[in-house]
DNA sequence: GGCATTAGGAACCAATTGGTACAATACAAA
DNA sequence: TTTGTATTGTACCAATTGGTTCCTAATGCC
């Protein structure tokens, strides 16, 4: 009963992901967001309770969206070779310049904002996880516990190219950086 | 001639880097930033243009300290050990939970101003030769390429190490990556 | 058709934003 | 001591900030 939400809350949370994930949470004001989410004030403050929330949302999004898209591509990824399934997380680094949402998210609010916090941090767990899974599956390294560690690395590594990338220039030979890792264990 | 300042014009700028550094450019407003360089209003805009100004002269100020001297750290290290040498980058990160300032501007302002842009991709550069030179001295990996290949690795896993340092939680056993990455060379 | 309930949208809000104007002040040179 | 010059601090500014109010509009249920 009431009256019908005419906006769709699918396609507004994905706009705030957008520019949340491009501008970074304080650098997106109100007008920019609402206009990205297709739906004015009014129907905004009734949906979401405030711009935080907005924002949280947002990452749950990304959490659903890009992270679950790259987690799944790592899991069915059907190559031998580690390298060519990890381009998934290295590849879509150039285009747009905004980064990894979970990076992004770590280092602007990271020390202050525990709810952000939790979330980056269990979204980064799931890649960690999903990268594991693709050096075990492949025996690619040796002990158990080597395996933890490579994974580990290649997430900071991740993580690296993708805050180097937002600086532009000189984005490194992931590739190269890849290889290099992997093809000595 | 004319009244002297009543500021110190270095203690000014290491204020505005120190709280530049660990909130960020936008998060940052004027009242904290002028309590933080112990100044007021009418000397700050006389002595800077705006609050970017101050805000590249914050960078430069990490250029000066910190970067400098991890960089003069790693170009005197005695050891034979690389690890131990690059420990000066990886060790201080708990602390303060504010990251480095190289990866905060870059992850913040890189695709939108290209002044911090170039500021931190030359501070990367230094890093990254530094890197190099630890490398090449102890003549720890093979051919002069791989070398390259591997310092530009180690700041890639530098600049995640700091990012994720940011979120809290996990941050990962650096000293088994790096054992890891050159341990096999 | 009335009624309850919800969404939409504009007007409005106090607080804060970065930045400016200007008068008071403190020194050096004359 | 006067004068010129630079710094200081406060009062002030318009614009913008995130958020609220409130009236209108649109639906389902009786």
């Amino acid at each position: 009963m009431g009256r019908p939400r005419e906006f769709d809350t699918d396609r507004a949370v994905h706009g705030a992901m957008e520019i949340f994930w491009r501008n970074g949470y304080v650098a997106t004001n109100l007008p920019d967001l609402l206009n990205a989410m297709g739906l004015t004030r009014g129907s905004f403050y009734k949906a979401f309770k405030d711009k935080e929330t907005a924002y949280l949302a947002a990452l749950d999004r990304y959490d659903e969206a890009v992270v679950s898209k790259a987690v799944q591509a790592l899991e069915t990824c059907e190559s031998d070779d580690p390298e060519t399934c990890f381009s998934v997380l290295f590849s879509s680094s150039k285009d747009v310049r905004r980064g990894c949402f979970i990076c992004n998210a770590m280092v602007e609010l990271g020390p202050d904002n525990p709810s952000v916090a939790q979330k980056a941090n269990a979204m980064a767990e799931r890649l960690r996880k999903a990268i594991l899974g693709v050096l075990v599956k492949r025996d690619v390294v040796g002990s158990a516990k080597n395996a933890v560690t490579t994974a580990d690395l290649i997430l900071h590594l991740y993580f690296g190219h993708q805050a180097i990338g937002k600086g532009g220039e000189n984005l490194g030979d992931w590739q190269t950086h890849l290889h290099g890792l992997l093809g000595q264990n």
